[in-house]
DNA sequence: TAGGCCATCTGGTCCT
DNA sequence: AGGACCAGATGGCCTA
C-alpha cells in the first residue's frame, strides 16, 4: 500500500512536471536544441504515465533482486546477525577482505594466527562493523587493532610496502570502550580454518575455546555456514595443495599499484607463523590453464578495484 | 539536529 | 520500442 501511494504521488508529480514543461514551451525562450518535443496530448500523457510506472516497477524489482543478492552475501561473510545487519557497503568490504584472507590461507597453506586474520577482515571497515566482527569473535577490538593513524590511504600500499594487515583508515576513541552491546553476530570457526579432526590449533586454541565453549553473550544461531568443516574449504585446500605439489614455485601475481616482479607484501606477519611473502610473478610460463585462471581471478581481487 | 543508510523515482545511455 | 543498467535527487527513518 505504501508503495502504491508512493507511485500515485509520483504520477501526480509527473503531471505537474509535464504541465510546467508545456508552460515553458509556450513562453518566448531561446529554441532548444535536439528533437522537437511533441505536445503532450491526453493520450500521450497517459502512455507516458503507464511507461513510467512500468519502468519504476522494473527498477524496484531490480533493486530488490540486488538487495536479495546482498542479503545472501551477508549470510556467507563471517559476521552475520539478523538483528544488527551490516550495511551494504560494509558487507561488500567485509566480503572482499574475507575473500582476500581465505585466498591467502590457500596460498600459504597454513592457518594464520587469529589476530592477523581478524585484522585483514576488518581492514577498511567502520568502527561499528569492526566492533561487530570483534563481537562475533568475542574479542576486544583493542586487542587486535594496531595503533591508529589518521589519513591513511584506503587503497593497497605500493609495491614493496607492507600490506595487510597494517592499516585501518579510521580512528575512534570508541574502540577503547570495548565491545558493543549484544546481540552480536556469529562467526563460525569453520569460516576461518579447515579443522582436521584431532588437530591441535596451537596458538589458536584459545580462540576456538572461546567461540565454541563460551557461554557469553547470546549469539544468533548460525544460519547457513558457507564453509562447512568438511565442505568447500576443504576441497579448495586440497586443490591448492595439489597445485602446489605440481609445481613448488606456484604462486599468483599480486600487483599493488604497478608493482613489478620485485613487488611483494608481507602477510600474516607474526612471530608464530613467520612472514609469508606474496611474490609478484610476471609472465610465468609453464602454468596450467587452471593456474592461469586462478591467477587471473586472484589478481582481480587483489587489484582492490 | 546532523549524518548515515536506505528505498524510490527519474532521465540518460546502451543494447537487443 | 522497450528493457537493463546507472547515477543523481529526494525524502524517510534511525542514531549519536
Amino acid at each position: 500500500e505504501e508503495r502504491i501511494s508512493i507511485m500515485t504521488r509520483s504520477v501526480r508529480e509527473d503531471q505537474v512536471s509535464v504541465a510546467s514543461e508545456e508552460q515553458q514551451e509556450s513562453e518566448n525562450k531561446p529554441k532548444r536544441r535536439g528533437p522537437k518535443k511533441k505536445k503532450m496530448t491526453k493520450a500521450r500523457l497517459q502512455r507516458f504515465k503507464v511507461r513510467r510506472m512500468k519502468a519504476n516497477a522494473r527498477e524496484r524489482n531490480r533493486m530488490h533482486g540486488l538487495n536479495d543478492a546482498l542479503e545472501s552475501l551477508r549470510k556467507v561473510v563471517p559476521c552475520y546477525s539478523k538483528t544488527q545487519k551490516l550495511s551494504k557497503i560494509e558487507t561488500l568490504r567485509l566480503a572482499k577482505n574475507y575473500i582476500w584472507a581465505l585466498s591467502e590461507v590457500l596460498r600459504s597453506g597454513k592457518a594464520p594466527d587469529l589476530m592477523s586474520f581478524v585484522q585483514v577482515l576488518c581492514k577498511g571497515l567502520s568502527q561499528p562493523t569492526t566492533n561487530l566482527v570483534a563481537g562475533c569473535l568475542q574479542l576486544n577490538p583493542r586487542t587486535f587493532l594496531p595503533e591508529q593513524t589518521p589519513d591513511l590511504p584506503t587503497h593497497l600500499p605500493p609495491a614493496g610496502a607492507v600490506a595487510y594487515p597494517a592499516h585501518f583508515p579510521f580512528q575512534s576513541p570508541g574502540l577503547t570502550a570495548g565491545l558493543p552491546s549484544p546481540p552480536y553476530g556469529t562467526m563460525e570457526p569453520s569460516h576461518i580454518f579447515h579443522q582436521v579432526k584431532g588437530q591441535s590449533y596451537g596458538a589458536l586454541e584459545p580462540f576456538f575455546d572461546s567461540v565454541l565453549l563460551s557461554d557469553g553473550p547470546a549469539f544468533d544461531p548460525p544460519l547457513s555456514p558457507p564453509l562447512s568443516i568438511n565442505g568447500n574449504f576443504s576441497s579448495f585446500k586440497q586443490e591448492a595443495a595439489a597445485v602446489a605439489d605440481y609445481d613448488k614455485s606456484f604462486s599468483f601475481s599480486v600487483h599493488y599499484g604497478g608493482g613489478g616482479p620485485a613487488g611483494h607484501a608481507a602477510l600474516w606477519s607474526n612471530p608464530r607463523c613467520g612472514d609469508v611473502q606474496v611474490e609478484a610473478l610476471m609472465g610465468y610460463d609453464g602454468q596450467s590453464h587452471h593456474e592461469r585462471l586462478m591467477n587471473a581471478q586472484l589478481n582481480a581481487i587483489f587489484h582492490d578495484s
